[in-house]
DNA sequence: TAAACATATGAACAAATATTCATATGTTAG
DNA sequence: CTAACATATGAATATTTGTTCATATGTTTA
């Protein structure tokens, strides 16, 4: 064990004093968290959903898949800013589309988006 | 094909060409969508998990309340800044807190954020 | 082929946001 | 009361992000 290793240690047990039985439990987690890339991924999923904008696409999408014109006339958007953030989900995968004729159809990519966006409805209805 | 997708199946077979676009699932979904208010709080609760300080706070927290000093020690950022996005996770009602002598004591406020969470979590792994 | 339509995209700008630094507040021990 | 500790907060800064405007790409129709 390192001299700073040491200082590490001797930080913790010092760090005690505030929590006392916090000491073992935030080792234990500290060993079982999820490594930065997994958080980084996961806040880039609800940053994804952390736009009105982008949470209205994906609702209006959740009902059913629609082309960008629709969108547009359902949500009170630019046709630029719609297809501006449906690049972004698109990018996300949060969502798929299809070219047919002139238009581009969007859909949800998965359940699972609507899954979390269901929840997430719930909570702020409480 | 799980339930929502055959009643979109459904839908989809009622909309006229995109041309005339899908005007009536348009409309029909246009009569339902959720007021401006719900999409604002929609996106305000998935903003503040759209932050990797934010999702690893909570995420630690999700394993049990703990004290900021702990936080601190478990991620790895500055005390302020834990502390600036402790109030805005208090302000969100993600998170509740408690004074405990010299120490606040933070916890997750519902199971509803842990859910979310889970969810998260469950789609980036795929 | 040209015109009309649907969508995409780059650049610029404005607004929102996260972190840092310095310092304030609040709590306990000595 | 004072020192030491734990947390909170205001201001400044740097970065990210969403929208707009102009225009490009791609597709169909006349």
């Amino acid at each position: 064990m390192s001299e700073r290793e040491v200082e590490q240690e001797k930080i913790k047990i010092e760090h005690s004093e505030c929590g006392g039985k916090y000491v073992e439990m935030v080792k234990k987690i500290n060993d079982n968290m999820p490594c930065e890339e997994e958080f980084y991924d996961l806040s880039e999923l609800f940053k994804m959903l952390g736009d009105s904008t982008r949470v209205k696409i994906l609702y209006a999408l959740s009902q059913g898949e629609m082309c960008v014109c629709d969108i547009v006339e359902l949500l009170d958007v630019t046709q630029s800013a719609v297809s501006h953030q449906l690049r972004l989900l698109k990018q996300a995968r949060l969502v798929k589309y299809r070219r047919s004729g002139k238009s581009a159809i969007y859909s949800i990519s998965d359940d699972h988006v609507y899954t979390i966006l269901s929840m997430g409805m719930e909570h702020i209805s409480e």
